[in-house]
DNA sequence: CGATCTTATTTGTCTGACAAATACATGTCA
DNA sequence: TGACATGTATTTGTCAGACAAATAAGATCG
């Protein structure tokens, strides 16, 4: 007797599967309608409520895009870069918290990587780029900011030097690393607070830029990881100090 | 007059958000369970049918699993490394099959980050990488391999080679750039048909490691992608002209 | 011609039900 | 007592049908 293998994993989910595989190979180009939720649920033979759970999946890979009424229905969308950037350094933030990835591995991968990266920022750098990292570096030197606004010039900095590789691949990659650096920075300014060595060696990478100068450029990497490894020790030993002090048991 | 923000997102959107919050914020811890549906419908005052296609927005991300039964429920889940990674392949195979990445852009970004990450292969390798790496270079080697089967195990080297960076992040990264090279690959193979040549600069790389000679590695690699980009074009130009003398019209 | 009203279509949500999986308690028989 | 079958409660999976809300296009009226 033969058995049929049976599967496992729920009918919403397989529908999912489908749908997708169709989409990537180009079954349904991008823009174009899906089949309406009934056709769908006919055609598979389910009910409509199995479908839709099957299309909230795919919606929340950005890969179709729903909307009401006549003409409307659900459409398969090209994932923005941004989005797709965004669900990348959800991954990598969530990696981060999760502890699954130590602070050194993320700065010596960024040491390794955006080397390579601003070598080749060096080669291909606008005038554009580089205005775009002046202004936020302008923006870091104001006073009165608070830590999230200096962070979140930090990040903008940061991408324009990438946005400056002018390579897609290279930008959406180096995004979500520089993303998962966030919390790190964050904890640094808040027990460190030192904004002007940072900002000193932010200067010393846009000059190099300028330059176009590769041994400049890579030097200013290693100083800025360099610092920052030192000071999360420190800003590390500060707040456990701290965390030990206000809750002594445990 | 005050009008109240009206919300445009829909209410499973909405609470798919709230959830994933909850999950990264630590609310919910990874391995516990979420309130029944039912539960999170009376709390949230909607459907459970509501509540269901917000769960399934966050399966699709890995976030949450389910299982049947009394001691059942949704589980937060900590997304493996092989998630994560399929998850942003999958991004970066849909940027290429979607044409806004091209080849050169891939083909640079490879050279510039993988040149990186094999610096840091020749410095942490161990035996252990080197034989992966070894294993499946020798499956590349069988004959009447098919094209699939063949880039596999292309895939596998490459892999091998990342891993022998012994870096997390860098892992993460560059799995999506050789995934994103995967269908050039495969498209050389079919059309040119040159594995000796691909095997021949394997072994280079491979040599290259074990002697852990930076300046080979980085020789290797730029044999390989040069390789690539040379065969690449000449398949295209094959296909192309494949197509044309089939379908003459448009 | 233009503004408004109607209507058809499609997704969004609700309700209530049953099916399927599964842990746990209970009972039965050796 | 111990192993095994059996029921039972719980929770997700699926179904069916309904109404609400958005919205584009046609119909109507001034």
């Amino acid at each position: 007797m033969q058995h049929e293998p049976i599967v496992k994993s729920s009918i919403s989910k397989q529908i999912a599967e489908q749908l997708r595989h169709a989409i990537i190979n180009g079954q349904f180009k991008t823009g174009e309608r899906l089949p309406t939720e009934d056709e769908l649920a006919k055609r598979y033979g389910v009910s409509r409520a199995t479908v839709r759970e099957a299309l909230k999946r795919l919606a929340a890979q950005n890969l179709i895009r729903s909307r009401r009424g006549p003409t409307g229905g659900n459409f398969v969308t090209q994932p923005t870069h941004e989005e797709l950037a965004e669900s990348l350094s959800g991954a990598a933030t969530l990696l981060v918290g999760l502890g699954s990835m130590s602070i050194d591995e993320i700065i010596e991968a960024r040491r390794v990587l955006q080397g390579g990266c601003l070598k080749l920022a060096a080669r291909h750098a606008t005038s554009d780029h580089i205005e775009q990292a002046r202004a936020a570096l302008d923006r870091q030197k104001l006073t009165g900011l608070t830590d999230e606004a200096f962070c979140q010039a930090d990040v903008t900095f940061h991408r324009a030097l990438v946005d400056a590789s002018d390579n897609g691949m290279i930008r959406f990659v180096m995004y979500a690393i520089i993303e998962a650096l966030v919390p790190i920075t964050n904890m640094v300014l808040s027990y460190v607070k030192e904004r002007h060595e940072i900002i000193a060696i932010h200067e010393h990478l846009l000059t190099a830029l300028e330059n176009r100068s590769e041994v400049d450029l890579d030097q200013a990497l290693n100083r800025l990881l360099d610092y920052l490894t030192e000071t999360f020790q420190e800003a590390q030993i500060q707040r456990d100090g701290h965390k030990l002090a206000v809750t002594p048991q445990e």
